[in-house]
DNA sequence: ATAAAAATCACACATTCGTGTGATTGATTA
DNA sequence: TAATCAATCACACGAATGTGTGATTTTTAT
């Protein structure tokens, strides 16, 4: 790891992509190896400069950010895609995550931040702004934290539960758990008055938000 | 918040636990006030001192760290909790952040990482561990992503889909879109092929992050 | 030691779901 | 204009699911 990291920036205002580029440009270990306006540009340049470090602003003309992440993690997936950008909404936090984006940082971040944030993602991390990640952890609270705990499942319920939840068929739980299908059913059927449910459908959207 | 946080420690082991209490004693801004060496201890003294952080190890004699989370959480949902433990396998992470916990470290994070972190949750951050932040990001990233896009819904078949997904019966989809229950299943029928399923459950199941 | 809870299995019935095949109508497009 | 596609409806069959009721055994708690 004594290789500079090699970094790609994807922003449309000039004078923050000319800022950032000084920036990392500038520091030791940091190697800024294109600035592009768009994202059309990055995909474009990005084979032949191979960076391993991209930094995405969101709102871009053209393809917007999202969009652009989509397509360079299915062309490189060892490339680590940094969000940087003013939205902290939760949309496009998850939508950014879901398209393969490992970071995401709000640009209000410090520039010793940022450098550190970039060796945190090439070491395997995610490093996140403090709000960021708060909503990201928030999202594995809500189902089980509410209602499921309160509907005291025994242990063997929330096991046949968590194989109901994976679409398993009753047939296949009976023979993971080697007992009877019939078993299956009662301990289902329980499980659903405790969650006051009436199909596994139901059981699913309970274990999302809704 | 130039007052000083109040930190209350859940550690059963003897050494580390002292050695927590002394780096938080001995930190300007930083009040340790009880240094628990079980769950059970923690749930007794946290109405009487009230800490604004706790930091919680996992694997307790008698009640674990994690089910204490949820006693925790569901009386005093203002109290910030933190994991602190050597174990970083994904059960125990998600299980942690359902049950409540905002933040979540490994024990080999250095004192002043430590104290930065605690300042960050109090401050709504959720602060963790890099290799642990990867993979609670990771759940967000759908290989599925690649599929639906391109799956060529037609409108009619998108409408019926998001239904579908809200759980809705085939005759209750049928009822809301004034159409047969026998055109109902032809759509669904032309949608789990081109979805490449085979049940209501596998689509939810696409929807949601494997 | 006894009561309560959890886990197991059984049977019957009705509903819902998924599949296969086929047909009609209207709109779009090559 | 002919071909294609989208949307509609129909029927039949089997698989899977949900409900109700009841029983036995094991484990846990009081």
């Amino acid at each position: 790891m004594d290789r500079e990291i090699k970094i790609l920036i994807v922003e449309d205002d000039h004078a923050v992509r000319e800022g950032l580029n000084m920036l990392i440009s500038g520091s030791r270990g940091f190697n800024c190896v294109a600035a592009c306006a768009s994202a059309e540009e990055a995909l474009k340049i990005i084979p032949e400069t191979l960076p391993d470090v991209v930094l995405m602003d969101i709102n871009l003309p053209g393809m917007n950010g999202i969009d652009c992440v989509v397509c360079i993690r299915s062309a490189h997936p060892e490339i680590q895609v940094m969000m940087l950008t003013v939205f902290d909404n939760s949309e496009d936090i998850f939508k950014s995550l879901a398209a393969g984006a490992t970071g995401y940082l709000l640009k209000k971040t410090p520039p010793a931040k940022l450098l550190e944030a970039i060796t945190e993602l090439v070491n395997g991390g995610s490093p996140m702004s403090g709000e960021i990640a708060r909503k990201v952890v928030q999202t594995f609270m809500k189902p089980s934290a509410y209602q499921f705990p309160d509907a005291n499942l025994t242990p063997r319920e929330e096991e046949i539960l968590s194989y109901l939840a994976k679409g398993y068929l009753y047939k296949e739980i009976a023979n993971a758990l080697f007992i009877n299908i019939e078993t299956v059913r009662t301990h289902i059927h329980k499980i659903y008055q405790k969650l006051q449910v009436r199909t596994r459908t139901e059981v699913l959207l309970k274990f999302m938000n809704r």
